[in-house]
DNA sequence: CTGAAAGCGCTTACAG
DNA sequence: CTGAAAGCGCTTACAG
């Protein structure tokens, strides 16, 4: 006996009104139970008990968000697979560990931005949402924040309905560069994502990378020389191999972050003369022997920690903005090391 | 004026029946516009559709899916940040772009098992579920599949009620153990994760390339031997260094998947004599001239696709198995390359 | 301590 | 083509 559509004779999972009725209470009184909420008889709690086990029954979260709390954060990522923002998630799911809250990952898809990926995470009736590095306005976030409490991550924002984490990418920029410029190297080449724009996005923490380094060079009397690139691998070794085939290479590049700093050294790790490269962020590969690179912990579990208690305390009623800046460490690897200490 | 709850006056996003109001149409009306259903007259849509725009409003995800379809899939992994995980949740979005489905993701994290983010995931009333190797028994597997359309990634089951796509294990396995013994190699040892057991998880990836290794090196008349470890990199390192400190420490080894084999490098790297080490699953910084690690590809992004093409399928009504298996790669490289070919 | 009723925001038949 | 009603599975005041 089948009908046209396959599913249309799948079995209903047992509902609150199933478990009422073998226990023969009301629904209210099982939602009690489940809620663990006040006032319920021992004898009553144990009658709903059994029901439910012997059930299976499993409330279901999509209605209970409907009325009260799904227990569920978001966590919106601008892309998936990057090692930086899983050290985020890492921290995030430290936090909630024994709060009852559960999360789920929304990565931004090739054909869903940021703002999509926000709105669908809102659309599930979430009880908050951590956006990491959202490419949208603060407006747009301000007014996101209305509705539902938002923590944000890798912005610079002085926002009023929202709290933000951040490393410190100043201090962290200037580590690199005293370190590039202790190290004696005058041609430094800054190598970032050609999607950063340092005047329509101020906050970002690549534009203030960007930005440091300039005025470093500009005040140890250097040219800055900054060159972009699309974030495929590809095209991170094609921007690279064509910046060391050009006209006064570089001797030392300063990588806005790990995933570039990484396939920038496929290039360098067969180019004479040796190019000193440092990057950022503090990925668990940066410190394998064999990639030995410099870099600057953002300390991304703890930035995941933070904003997962700080979204927290607003699911609770917190209303004042918090900014929390964490203090980022230079490590210092081969790959920024002297000529000759080459592995 | 402020509530003792901070939220008590978060304004109210605006619902269906606030657009049926401004618009001057019943919410059923509404509904039929949003969902592009048969029968509106392009008077009311246009009515209706300016309401929209003009309230912002979003249908919620949550409400829909209690009543009809939230076109959301859910993707459960067993951990965050592996990168072969990644490449699958690159072919999942692939496939579903276009097709008006989205996706979520949920970890199993420290405090969730398996059985507990599949459930999560079912609870949220999710149109269909995709589990990369998960680790509960087939019947909790069929059982789910009674209420949702499910795939399983990583999972030689013969199921009834859900679909598989895996890699062709065996096959694998094989191009990985005659490279090395074609290279010479007699001790070679199998590099696994302590929780593999052969006995209790027969259908289990690593399971079958446990039994592979173990059947290749008694048919070459060679004595198998096979060390298993922790998941963690420090644990890796500390069982690595200590297989090569040992009696007859091995010339070859062959690591059930790449994070194992990337993290032996690690001891390898500064160690002598040379050890050869082969991985399995084909991961992005393999390939990096600086790593070199020859492995097997699985193909992660054509799992992913296939499993999305497959669940689609299901949700569609489809109520037959279907077992997709893929054609692995043997992808050859320096960490297996005879002495002094070393990098 | 317990239950009946209303409601969360949507969709689905069913009348008109 | 359009609307009124019932219902998805839950929670929340409100009576008793």
């Amino acid at each position: 006996m089948s009908t046209q559509d396959g599913r249309a004779q799948a079995p209903k999972r047992a509902t609150i009104t199933d478990v009422a009725r073998v226990a023969g209470v009301s629904r209210g009184a099982v939602s009690k139970v489940i809620r663990d909420a006040y006032g319920v008889s021992p004898a009553m709690r144990a009658r709903v008990e059994e029901a439910i086990e012997r059930l299976a029954y499993r409330p279901r979260t999509a209605a209970r968000a409907l009325r009260g709390s799904g227990f569920t954060i978001g966590l919106a990522l601008p892309v998936f697979g990057n090692d930086f923002f899983s050290q985020i998630v890492l921290g995030v799911n430290e936090t909630l560990a024994g709060t009852g809250y559960r999360f789920i990952l929304a990565p931004d898809t090739s054909e869903s931005s940021s703002s999509h990926t926000l709105d669908a995470l809102a659309d599930r009736e979430v009880d908050g949402i951590i956006a990491v590095s959202p490419m949208v306005s603060t407006d747009w976030l301000e007014n996101l924040a209305r509705y539902v409490p938002v923590v944000v991550i890798g912005r610079h924002d002085m926002p009023a309905g929202y709290d933000t984490v951040n490393g410190d990418d100043a201090a962290g920029a200037r580590l690199v560069m005293n370190h590039l410029l202790e190290q004696g190297h005058r041609r430094i080449v800054h190598l970032t994502g050609d999607y950063v724009q340092v005047a329509a996005r101020p906050a970002d923490p690549h534009s203030i990378r960007s930005v440091v380094f300039r005025e470093m060079m500009l005040s140890a009397g250097l040219v800055p020389r900054q060159v972009t690139t699309a974030a495929d691998p590809a095209a991170i070794v094609a921007c690279v191999r064509d910046l060391l085939a050009g006209d006064e290479p570089p001797t030392a590049i300063f990588a806005a972050h790990d995933f570039l700093a990484i396939h920038a050294l496929r290039v360098v790790a067969t180019s004479e003369p040796r190019v000193a490269i440092a990057g950022y962020d503090g990925v668990d590969i940066a410190s394998h022997p064999m990639i030995s690179l410099t870099t600057v912990d953002q300390r991304g579990v703890e930035i995941g920690r933070t904003a997962a208690t700080l979204l927290l305390e607003r699911i609770k009623g917190r209303t004042t903005p918090a900014r929390h800046v964490s203090t980022p460490e230079l490590l210092i690897r081969r790959s920024t090391a002297p000529d000759g200490a080459t592995g």
